[in-house]
DNA sequence: AAGTTAATTGAACAGTGTTCATTAGGTTGA
DNA sequence: TCAACCTAATGAACACTGTTCAATTAACTT
């Protein structure tokens, strides 16, 4: 067959993106492969590479898509409240979130192309969801200053992050099922105490 | 060729796993194959399998080498100083680590068996890295209960582990070089302020 | 109806992990 | 000494993998 124009090119990507993603949360990263995606859709191997530069391609295209529900999902807790209590939302959703999409999630952190680094596309889809954290924290301390308010945010993330990666890899053992998230609230609420705790000392000296 | 009986089965191993790592940290994880590994050290790839149940093992059996290697840098590091002092060397010789063996570390932190888990021996060692700065806390915050005690170190190592891991996975994009280092001060400064603050406050309200 | 075009194919190539019947070097016993 | 045995070591075979690209053929144009 040929010239068929059953889908475009658009619906084709679509749908195997669509099918490696069920192909990845029933079978997990080792699975995907490009035969069993092509022929999930119906299409023959040779036509992944019409519309996907090659695997890697397909995978970040996947990690964008992971990342956009994400973030997605952060902004969609609660704005009605404390900034301290949504970063603590935030921390939550995002336990969820790896929890939910275990393979999609290993898949978006796990995955490194061979030869240089992630795509520009995704580090600013990363960049956004630091951006979150930031605002809170901007909000809480508004006196410091922006680059201290980035480091901050990527500080505290970054502990989030590490967080839910050991639960995630089981390398916790601790607490049960509930550690995770017992540990991201001591996290925050211990990082924040010793912020303010900083701040007042510093202004105790200035006065 | 049979029955040659140059090497006994450990002296296979060992020079096997040598044989990897140096292929690791040359070529990356990707570049790991059994063939590979099997003529670097002139035998054939069926030997391999004499001394390994498969190649997930051999990389698994990498992994405790590498967290051998990990836990044996901070013990050496200075006991010789306070103990907040001494778990910011210890984040700190963790991120050189990663950095000096960024594809051994990536193993470690990348490679999943397809089913179960990693092996017992594994997370003990785990465990062990862990016991490191729970001793340190315990130091600092002798009152506490060990239970929590061991969520604190949890918390705070998760903490290092996920700034480590951004940093390597070049997620950071912020700061430069000093940028991570800077991170883990900040984390471990303010957490450990955070925590006192709570416990003047808590001893505030008893008496 | 014949010609043109390009969307789609799938065989081919080079690689992978894993298995296991075969082989050949070392050891043993006569 | 030499045949018998044993077993460490092999490497061909199998079923997979990603990737390419000449060949095919359905649909459009004339």
């Amino acid at each position: 067959m040929a010239r068929r124009s059953d889908h475009t090119r658009e619906e084709l990507q679509e749908m195997a993106l669509s099918a490696a993603e069920t192909l990845l949360d029933e079978q997990g990263g080792a699975a995907l492969s490009t035969r069993k995606v092509a022929s999930a859709i119906g299409y023959s191997v040779g036509s992944l590479y019409l519309v996907f530069k090659n695997l890697d391609d397909l995978c970040w295209q996947i990690n964008a898509r992971t990342l956009d529900g994400l973030t997605q999902t952060l902004e969609q807790q609660s704005t009605d409240q404390p900034p301290r209590d949504r970063l603590k939302a935030y921390a939550n959703a995002y336990l969820d979130y790896a929890r939910e999409w275990s393979h999609r999630w290993a898949l978006l952190f796990d995955h490194s192309t061979d030869e240089g680094d992630a795509p520009e596309w995704l580090q600013e889809k990363i960049a956004a969801l630091f951006g979150l954290v930031e605002i809170d924290l901007a909000e809480l301390y508004p006196n410091e200053k922006p680059e201290d308010i980035t480091l901050a945010a990527r500080t505290l993330w970054g502990g989030v992050h590490g967080i839910t990666q050991l639960k995630m890899r089981d390398k916790l053992f601790f607490g049960g099922d509930s550690a995770a998230q017992r540990m991201t609230d001591s996290l925050i609420d211990r990082y924040l105490d010793g912020w303010s705790h900083a701040e007042d000392n510093a202004k105790g000296d200035a006065e």
